[in-house]
DNA sequence: GCAAGGTC
């Protein structure tokens, strides 16, 4: 490589990061022919230059040794452009566009120019991935100013441990253009991308509304970018999927028996049924045969395993988890300690550690801490067995370790509260990760009563191993009384429980990292700025308890967008930039090719949002009144009121009309409470008048003269109707049904309109509590128009089995809902006394068919097919009392055995003991 | 005044 010895020459080697240069100079100086290491300061205050002397391939070479601080250099448009009014956004997809150093960075490019001029060699030793090759290509063309004549190598390095620096500086290579070149590609796209949306969006909306949370010291600016965008995405669909829930009653099976050695609680293996005739029919059985027999016991030693080496998005979601710390804070915190010695290097996405990392040094050094150092000693103890090797996450990105401790301390007197905590994590996650696994005894327990089955389980810790130093994780802790198999026993309490679907809950800053991860947004070292730049902008907001929420804007932003039927607002697009970054670097394809067919089809979808613009206008108007600044005239009115807000009871509910025509009678008290109710579609004119409804109650309620469009409503109904929306509108509650409300129906996702016309949250809920009849309207409108695949075609098989002729006679027949096999058994109610009806066996399935149903091909089999039984029963009145067939509604049952069992009846609910009927009777 | 990516 070098010629021979000779006279030595001299290196310039240059790092991304101070310390890597501190690092790699320490290393390579440690041989005493090096002469010393000597530092000396360069033109930036931060990054010192090293020298020492060191042969490469027998060569003998003075070594200079500095650094940059991540890129040198900026990406941005000709001064002509620059200026947001100095040109159309759209001109910003062929803007010439020019790489320079910036301001700050000016004193190392001076180190650069200087140092490189005289030296004959330039090594690279900046981060190996793409961005550090890009960065390497700036180092390079700033050396290359002065010098000309530079032999450029690269050395190729993934920790700083000293076989690996010496084998990269003996084996160098040429710097990798490929790599280099995905990054200019990724820069471009995000620049202009980024600043065309940015402009065009923030100069549209800006002043066309009142944006309540401006203030006059910050100016406003509606961002997009590629890796924001879908982060808020995320959010917002998130918070759409809570609103469009609706939530749906389900019945289950409770179990318990006491006994000398405490209690045992046994869940149904059936899980819970939303059919509530088949679950009573059931439960009835099970309540008058009660007798349970103990079917099988197992006892199982299980383990836990300790975590995975950690990563930057395994710390962030862990400080998160464990100490509610923003994943900002976080990495700022491990940020310092990294710079102070105490930890690795924080950014990383390796979660397995390298089989050259000395492990055991680590532990020794954590002996001394008064709160985990016996644990360390324990695991150094051979005796003690509790150490292991680590378990590999499979992720290394090449470049750095998983983080650990790399200085022992038992705080330090500057730390603040939060860095005792990262520093505890990073040290206690370490140790766990050497240690043995938790071992647990799980002991189940599977009973029989009546046919139905039911388990119990507990779990004992036999060996706490890593969760004694994990004190962030527990395990376990429940125990059962001990059980033998065939015994027999009479349950404490056997009780029908019903319960409600839950949506699911708002993001998690855990949740959005994870979300981030698997579609690639962002790097591990920068989700945790696009999640604060949400927060920033005024896009979304975070909770007391950690969780996302969008803001009016936010939410804004992304139903305009989507909308207009673009998904700017997912991931896609930056997953398509990845995969072809990819391919730039691979050389599969060429730089300018992927640059010119992306902004092409960007600018394309660019001018097609222009052209579109009313949406998003139409989207900002739902949440915010129109500005006088601009557009004036076309402010709303802030409409009329019509009742009390029986949600939040402070605001008033007022009648609007959307820019899109559609009528909602929505609470001012929005944002913060969210009641609404939307009109029918075909409303044509809606005014509120002074006529007070005489039914609905807490009033007054006005009422609203409507105008419906002729053609959209049936011909047996009036264009013109005075109408409540308290609940006692059967008309309206009809129209509702039939045309569907002014709310979005047609896109995949639910907007907030659709969220509101399905009833979903739990504001929502209460609300609908004392507007009881647009519940039924909403929900019947919903399975009207099928918005539960799963519930018409499950109806649908039902039907054809039954037309096909089942095998009279027969003791099962297979189950239409999922295949598996039905029984034929016998009802035991009084009101159903000795009738045979199928029932499936499988876990999880509610299906169910009565006989003689079979037989005749009646319509009366609804029962069967599960959920549209229990749709059909609760428009009847939250299904309480419409049992199966529609045959009973009188009475109750009664115990058969004459023993007196706990539970509730299951047509009041109220609980009782069913050796009598039921006080209700049924009614 | 705009992006995302390095890092101080």
């Amino acid at each position: 490589m070098a010629g021979g010895g000779g006279r030595p020459l001299r290196a310039l080697n240059v790092a991304e990061k101070p310390s890597v240069a501190k690092a790699v100079s320490g290393i390579l100086s440690k041989n005493p022919s090096s002469g010393g290491l000597r530092v000396r300061e360069g033109r930036s205050r931060y990054n010192k230059i090293f020298e020492f002397n060191y042969a490469i391939q027998n060569q003998q070479f003075q070594m200079s040794f500095t650094s940059v601080t991540g890129h040198l250099m900026e990406l941005e448009f000709e001064d002509r452009y620059r200026k947001w009014h100095s040109c159309d956004p759209v001109d910003l997809y062929h803007a010439p566009v020019r790489k320079h150093v910036p301001q700050d960075k000016s004193d190392i490019e001076k180190t650069l120019e200087e140092e490189a001029r005289k030296c004959q060699w330039l090594i690279l030793w900046l981060d190996c991935d793409r961005e550090g090759e890009n960065i390497a290509f700036e180092v390079v063309e700033a050396c290359l100013r002065t010098n000309r004549n530079l032999n450029i190598w690269r050395a190729r390095f993934s920790a700083l441990i000293d076989r690996e620096i010496h084998d990269a500086v003996q084996h160098l290579v040429r710097p990798n253009q490929l790599f280099a070149d995905a990054v200019d590609v990724r820069q471009e796209i995000d620049l202009r991308i980024g600043a065309s949306f940015t402009r065009f969006q923030t100069m549209l909306l800006k002043d066309a509304f009142v944006l309540d949370f401006a203030t006059e010291e910050r100016n406003v600016i509606l961002s997009y970018g590629p890796c924001q965008f879908p982060t808020l995405g995320f959010v917002v669909e998130r918070f759409w999927e809570i609103q469009s829930h609706e939530p749906e009653e389900f019945w289950t099976i409770n179990c318990t028996h006491n006994s000398e050695e405490g209690t045992a609680t046994f869940s149904w293996m059936r899980g819970h049924l939303f059919d509530y005739t088949c679950a009573t029919i059931i439960y009835e059985m099970c309540v008058l045969e009660p007798n349970a027999t103990v079917t099988n016991v197992r006892n199982q030693e299980k383990p836990r395993y300790p975590p995975h080496p950690l990563s930057t998005i395994e710390l962030e979601k862990r400080a998160s988890r464990y100490f509610r710390m923003s994943s900002e804070q976080t990495m700022k915190v491990a940020e310092d300690l990294y710079q102070a010695g105490f930890i690795s290097y924080p950014r990383t996405e390796t979660d397995s550690f390298s089989v050259r990392t000395d492990l055991h040094t680590i532990v020794q050094e954590q002996q001394g801490h008064p709160t985990w150092g016996s644990y360390a000693q324990r695991l150094l103890d051979p005796e003690a067995g509790l150490w292991r090797n680590p378990s590999s996450g499979g992720h290394d990105d090449k470049a750095h370790p998983p983080i650990h401790p790399t200085k022992f301390s038992a705080g330090e007197s500057g730390w603040s509260q939060d860095h005792h905590k990262v520093y505890e994590l990073v040290v206690r996650h370490f140790l766990a990760c050497v240690s043995q696994p938790a071992i647990g005894a799980v002991t189940t327990v599977d009973i029989d009563i009546a046919g139905e089955q039911f388990s119990a389980s507990g779990t004992v810790i036999l060996a706490k191993n890593y969760l004694d130093v994990y004190r962030f994780e527990t395990w376990g802790g429940s125990m059962i009384p001990t059980y033998n198999y065939g015994q027999q026993f009479t349950p404490t309490t056997l009780t029908l429980d019903s319960g409600v679907t839950r949506p699911p809950p708002l993001l998690s800053e855990a949740d959005l990292l994870s979300c981030m991860d698997n579609a690639g947004i962002g790097t591990d070292a920068t989700m945790h700025d696009h999640i604060k730049k949400l927060l920033d902008r005024f896009y979304a907001t975070k909770d007391s308890n950690m969780r996302f929420s969008p803001t009016k804007l936010g939410e804004a932003l992304v139903k305009g967008y989507d909308d207009m039927g673009y998904e700017l607002w997912k991931p896609n697009l930056r997953a398509m930039m990845e995969s072809d970054m990819k391919a730039v670097s691979m050389g599969t394809k060429r730089k300018s090719e992927v640059l010119d067919s992306c902004l092409q089809q960007m600018k394309a979808c660019f001018v097609d949002a222009r052209l579109n613009k009313e949406k998003l206008f139409e989207a900002m108007d739902v949440f915010f009144e129109r500005s006088n600044r601009a557009n004036g005239n076309e402010q709303q009115a802030i409409g009329e009121v019509v009742r009390k807000c029986g949600l939040c009871q402070e605001s008033d509910m007022v009648l609007r009309k959307k820019p899109d025509g559609n009528f909602m009678v929505g609470c001012l008290g929005y944002p913060q409470c969210r009641n609404v109710v939307w009109l029918p579609g075909s409303v044509s004119e809606a005014t509120v008048t002074t006529t007070i409804c005489s039914t609905c109650s807490p009033g007054p309620v006005y009422m609203i003269q409507f105008k419906f469009r002729r053609l959209e409503i049936p011909p047996n109904y009036n264009v013109d109707h005075l109408g409540c929306i308290g609940g006692c509108d059967d008309t309206l509650r009809q129209l509702v049904e039939i045309c569907g409300t002014g709310s979005r129906t047609t896109s995949s996702v639910p907007g907030r309109g659709q969220g509101h016309t399905s009833s979903s949250s739990s504001a929502q809920q209460s609300n609908y509590r004392d507007q009881g009849a647009w519940q039924t309207a909403s929900s019947a409108w919903q399975t009207a128009s099928g918005s539960h695949p799963s519930q018409s075609s499950r109806g649908r098989s039902a039907r054809s089995q039954r037309a096909g002729g089942a095998p009279d006679g027969e003791s099962s027949i297979p189950c239409t809902s999922c295949g598996a096999s039905c029984n034929l058994r016998t009802a035991n109610t009084e009101a159903n006394k000795g009738r045979k009806f199928y029932s499936c066996q499988a876990q999880g399935c509610s299906f169910f068919v009565w006989e003689d149903n079979i037989n005749s091909g009646g319509t009366a089999a609804r029962g069967g097919g599960g959920r549209s039984a229990s749709t059909t029963s609760r428009r009847g009145g939250r299904g309480r009392g419409s049992r199966g067939g529609g045959r009973t509604n009188d009475v109750a049952f009664v115990s058969a055995t004459g023993e007196p069992i706990s539970g509730r009846c299951f047509v009041c609910g109220e609980p009782g003991h069913f050796s009598n009927v039921c006080p209700c009777r049924g009614r």
